[in-house]
DNA sequence: AAACCATTCAACCGCAAAACA
DNA sequence: TTGTTTTGCGGTTGAATGGTT
């Protein structure tokens, strides 16, 4: 038996979104919380297929997403971490929270994958990743298992201590440590809304006809101070996503929750219990320092 | 000014795994 | 246990944009 397709492909809109229907899905998905994309479409009336919805979300609408340049903390991290574990960029990306993995994946395509293969055709080092996936005898999953225990180790050994001060703030950290997802989380809606005004934004740069329909909710979205909109809106649109932004701290949170919900079982780990994991299994592992010397001199050598 | 080329990145596609009945 | 549905992931595409000739 087929597997029928996630939508229909007749009636079902592809392409570009747009600001409304950003603001659509955002109101959505903050009064019910992200999940049952299938429902989304037919309760939304968005002409997208669920797994559009979803892609929309993950990738540009959930709070919390850093868009932008990447530092070079971020690129040092992607570049270790890819040669790590290869193409997992979603295992990537959960070392670096802000980022997504379609993010990730693209600058790596784009800037990195340049950047090594120039230094490597310089110095004539081949990297290790496809070395590693050939000479390792081990089944595949065992092989990944291995490689996630000891990376979120290793992340989690920069984190404590070769990057304390950024680490406890920013990227170094999966997004299972506590104290980060609850420090990005905090701000999280107010970020969406970042997100949806910096799109209307660049609609409104882009097509100054249609400005006339958005320039009140523009603003509004805009409003540094509050970071919320304040002003009356007149549209059915607007008016849900105003209405769902009176609430945000409160529905915010929930959907961070819900999405965290893994995370948070292991939140309330006090940070010195994992500092003694690494110290235990640092010293039961004298060699283990090697592993993590070679990698990050390998990638350190590259700047 | 126009044509061409290169780059970027949002979005799509198909597969596989997980979840569910 | 098995079949079905939903979700997640990685690879790829193509429109938009910027730079060069």
């Amino acid at each position: 038996m087929g597997r029928p397709p996630c939508c229909d492909k007749v009636g079902v809109k592809k392409g570009p979104w747009t600001p409304e229907e950003d603001i659509i899905l955002v109101s959505y998905i903050q009064e019910h919380g992200p999940g049952n994309w299938r429902a989304v479409p037919t309760n939304t009336g968005l002409l997208r297929c669920s797994k559009s919805c979803r892609l929309r979300w993950t990738n540009y609408l959930r709070p919390g997403i850093k868009r932008g340049n990447f530092t070079e903390h971020e690129e040092k991290m992607i570049i270790h971490l890819q040669a790590l574990l290869g193409n997992r960029w979603a295992a990537i990306a959960s070392y670096l929270p802000q980022r997504t993995d379609n993010d990730i994946k693209n600058y790596w395509n784009t800037h990195l994958k340049k950047k090594l293969s120039k230094l490597q055709g310089q110095d004539g080092k081949g990297q290790n990743s496809s070395d590693s996936k050939s000479t390792n005898s081990k089944g595949q999953w065992e092989r990944r298992l291995q490689t996630d225990i000891h990376t979120a180790k290793q992340a989690l050994c920069e984190a404590l201590s070769i990057d304390k001060p950024a680490a406890i703030s920013s990227d170094t950290k999966p997004s299972s440590f506590p104290q980060q997802t609850c420090s990005i989380q905090t701000s999280t809606y107010a970020s969406s809304t970042e997100n949806i005004a910096r799109l209307l934004q660049n609609w409104m740069k882009k097509s100054p006809n249609s400005s006339e329909t958005v320039s009140s909710e523009s603003t509004s979205f805009n409003n540094p101070s509050t970071g919320l909109s304040s002003s009356p809106s007149e549209g059915a649109i607007s008016t849900a996503f105003m209405t769902s932004n009176s609430d945000v701290s409160q529905s915010e949170i929930g959907i961070v929750q819900d999405e965290s919900k893994l995370n948070l079982e292991s939140t309330n780990m006090p940070l010195s219990l994992l500092e003694k994991w690494l110290l235990d299994d640092a010293a039961a592992q004298g060699q283990e320092g090697d592993f993590m010397d070679i990698t990050l001199g390998e990638t350190a050598d590259l700047f």
